[in-house]
DNA sequence: CCATTTACCTACCGTGTCAATAGGTAATTT
DNA sequence: AAATTACCTATTGACACGGTAGGTAAATGG
């Protein structure tokens, strides 16, 4: 299952790409208008900025912007950087990992088609794409 | 990420289509060749021979067997079994839950076409495919 | 300059799932 | 009867998920 976290974080960036007016918008009304506590979106946020994909400036005034236009942003980029790793299994995720068993591993060259698929999927994905 | 109840199901089928010899194969055999504890398997057949994908027998001369041929097992079927669903959200996974923001989200038909590539990949492949 | 607004930071917590382990009982064959 | 094997119930430690709580820092408007 995809976490709040990768989902709300959808929503808040179709939110701003939705309600941008040129200024920042106050996570406040990004929490009223998507039905989620402010202070968890906060966690989600803070991510987001961390990950380039959002600038937030403090005081009044302040909030949140988009920092791309909404057709530069993937999903896979937004669900990549919130769930740490979409792969299905660590032989994947993990590049650090050794599995005594890789060589003679039946399955991992399924899990690996399956992994390039799912990131496929979702690169080919744009935020606008979703905004209806 | 898939759970080793997944994976190692997986495992299990495949060591019984690559052992078949028309005998059951005790449990101990596959512990042993697949490094894995007996102990959990027992939680993983039990879940294989309740969702009919391979019988076993109690007493001396007993053990597991698969009930098919192994071109007739799709991943789909072991995974969905094991793994409850490969959904990417409850929306999807339980019919039962209702969301309020069901009409209006803009995220879930991503989500349908997600959750029906992935179905449709591990459906397009058999157990005989990873036997090499 | 001060009050207000806003982001930003650290810590905490209850619940549930995952990945096992432990210790038995029932069934079947030799 | 003894050995072998599946089958059953309970328990456990670790960890992630999905939040909540209570602050501090920064910027602006009046």
């Amino acid at each position: 299952m995809i976490s709040t976290k990768g989902r709300y974080a959808i929503r808040v960036l179709l939110d701003l790409a939705e309600h941008d007016n040129g200024h920042y918008i106050p996570l406040k009304d990004i929490a009223e208008r998507q039905g989620i506590s402010k202070k968890y979106l906060e966690i989600i946020v803070k991510d987001l900025v961390a990950g380039n994909l959002l600038t937030g400036a403090s005081g009044k005034g302040g909030g949140y912007k988009l920092c791309r236009k909404p057709e530069e942003y993937t999903i896979s980029e937004v669900l990549e950087l919130m769930e740490g790793t979409l792969a299905p299994v660590v032989c994947i995720a993990d590049p650090a990992y050794e599995c005594p068993r890789r060589q003679a591993c039946q399955t991992l060259p399924m899990w690996v088609e399956y992994d390039e698929m799912v990131h496929n999927f979702f690169a080919g994905k744009k935020l606008s794409d979703l905004i209806r």
